[in-house]
DNA sequence: CCGTATCCTCTGCGATACTG
DNA sequence: CAGTATCGCAGAGGATACGG
């Protein structure tokens, strides 16, 4: 993840911390609440387990997301999206609606998220 | 620009389409009207002009942004939002509202866009 | 079940130079 | 002023294996 040492935009920088292949479908699965590791990585599919880590860090560091460890075995983390991670959330409904109405508008009658 | 060939989240893909450096900054600065390439390229700190114009290209081609172009010299195009533009455009609109805000809560008193 | 370390590939970004 | 062509590099993304 690549933040800018200086931003002539706000808007920039929002869009730096969820620039990458994932975040944005990560927060958006966070959107019905607290979630596991293996059932992020399950339910997205095409991701992998290090590459589902790798964003989940990122999108820590820019408290978008955080976790809960609960210690035992077997191991149980939960996480889920901070009071930030859901203001941007109400950013990437506005592209769920617009996407699901461009791919309608294109033909497409996939049952999709 | 990578656009996959399928998508199991709308909201993926059209943060596909604006996925980039200088999308969201390039249809921020043309929320106002129609830019032609000297000005974009003078009012975006930082790009260049390759850059603005591959990035432009590929709005293009996703039906984001739209051109005129006027014969005779000196050369002058327009570049512009279409109406699908202007509908991405309101997503962003919720994020530059976030960025202001963070950064005033993180102490910047910068004057930005 | 969670998380880290390595290694490798591919492409986004950028510098630069050139054409109409 | 608008647009294209080359070339190079850093870093994002991914396969795989290992450790707590």
């Amino acid at each position: 993840m690549k933040i800018r040492d200086k931003y002539t935009c706000p808007l920039e920088l929002i869009f730096d911390m969820i620039a990458g292949k994932w975040k944005c479908i990560i927060i958006w699965r966070l959107r019905l609440g607290k979630q596991s590791l293996a059932a992020l990585n399950k339910d997205i599919e095409g991701i992998n387990q290090k590459m589902l880590l790798q964003h989940l860090n990122e999108l820590m560091d820019c408290k978008i997301v955080d976790k809960n460890t609960y210690e035992g075995y077997p191991l149980r983390v939960e996480y889920f999206l901070t009071e930030f991670g859901k203001e941007i959330l109400s950013g990437l409904e506005v592209f769920q609606s617009i996407g699901k109405k461009y791919l309608k508008a294109e033909g497409n009658v996939i049952e999709l998220c």
